[in-house]
DNA sequence: TAGATTGTTAATCGATTAACAATC
DNA sequence: TAGATTGTTAATCGATTAACAATC
């Protein structure tokens, strides 16, 4: 169902994170940080910290820590957000227009570059900075503008149709919004972000509460 | 740091899109549904669904499959999004609306009940039907609305006292849209959600498909 | 040298997958 | 009965945690 199988899923959930903490430490002029501040920022055991530094495959240095610039360079390069993507977002509504808006994608590699809609109300106007077009030229657009990746924040009912024209368009990863599963090519891949996903958790974390137990971080 | 040690994270992270076509099937009129049409909408394996149903309690009819309404009444009473139960938010910037217009939360047990915000252009306007209060009377309203949840949409450099005021409100869960991490009372539950976590995992599976490696879910 | 921190190696734990008997 | 599917038990795999030597 093009798709990739990627271990340590968990560590690189969290590498935005420390990603955001470390251009902070950098605007603030910190050069070098040790893992008993990052486990504190995380919520997490000082171990894994260390474990998910070592993917970038940075090297501290016992008894001092980490270099933050370098630390921010591995990550993105890991990542491979130092080449910064172009993307193409479907459903200028409020949850389009809000990623729309979102100035923290640049720091992420992102550049969405052009919306689309198929509400004639929309269409021709402007969303924070992005002309929207009409979706029906998603897939000539894409093709010419060259973007590899798309994001739909459309109705369930309407990502299969996106999803398709996005492949039409020489789309090679989508970032799907809308609750639905999607069928694309082999060479394409989907991740599927499920916002309701965070709610279940912390309803069962306050169920879990009100019953007794203790203890874990706030991501998860 | 106010948190609960959880298990089945990924299967609880699931509920909600199972939910999500469990309702769709009803509505459609269909009352039994098995694995395999389960496996096949979620991208995953057979095993996995029947696992996860399970932690729900329900059993099915081998050969047959489940009913499609003890499954949904199932789910959401372990999620205990049964008795839905309220909420505020605060932070009307284009994330903040988004939520606020999203319909698919009543499904998930939760009503978003009034807003917040510091700006003087956003008080006392209305936002998708919900009025947006002064930040300052957060902590009388929350307290005087009853209410156990709030969501955070404020930037990362107003969030902790944003948290604090939710607090001193009575409020035991925060669902954290924010770029830190809280400092809250032991007896608080913080859940953050990091978008970009998604964008991340999405990076490396392009980095992977372009090595090569195969197959995988569309959740991860 | 003493104190702090890294990074490796091993142990534990939980999640995923496989195999299959039980059931309709 | 035959075919399909459930749900349990065991095996594999990966992630988390612990212990500690190496390094600055």
């Amino acid at each position: 169902m093009g798709n990739v199988k990627v271990q340590k899923l968990p560590t690189i959930r969290r590498l935005p994170t420390y990603l955001y903490k470390l251009s902070e430490m950098r605007k603030a002029g910190v050069s070098i940080v040790a893992t008993p501040e990052l486990a504190r920022y995380m919520n997490l055991g000082e171990i894994v910290i260390r474990k998910d530094l070592a993917v970038t495959g940075v090297t501290g240095q016992p008894g001092v820590g980490y270099k933050v610039k370098e630390l921010i360079e591995a990550i993105k390069s890991y990542l491979n957000w130092d080449n910064s993507s172009e993307a193409v977002l479907v459903g200028a509504g409020s949850l389009g227009s809000a990623l729309l808006g979102y100035e923290g994608f640049e720091e992420y590699g992102l550049r969405i570059i052009a919306a689309f809609d198929a509400s004639p109300d929309k269409i021709g106007t402007e969303v924070h900075g992005r002309t929207v077009f009409d979706v029906e030229r998603l897939s000539e657009l894409a093709r010419r503008l060259q973007v590899r990746m798309g994001i739909i924040c459309v109705p369930a009912a309407h990502a299969q149709e996106v999803a398709d024209r996005m492949v039409a368009g020489g789309i090679r990863a989508i970032w799907n919004f809308a609750n639905v599963s999607l069928s694309v090519p082999d060479d394409v891949i989907v991740q599927r972000e499920v916002i309701a996903g965070g709610l279940a958790v912390l309803s069962v974390k306050m169920n879990r509460k009100l019953a007794g137990e203790e203890d874990a971080g706030q991501l998860g």
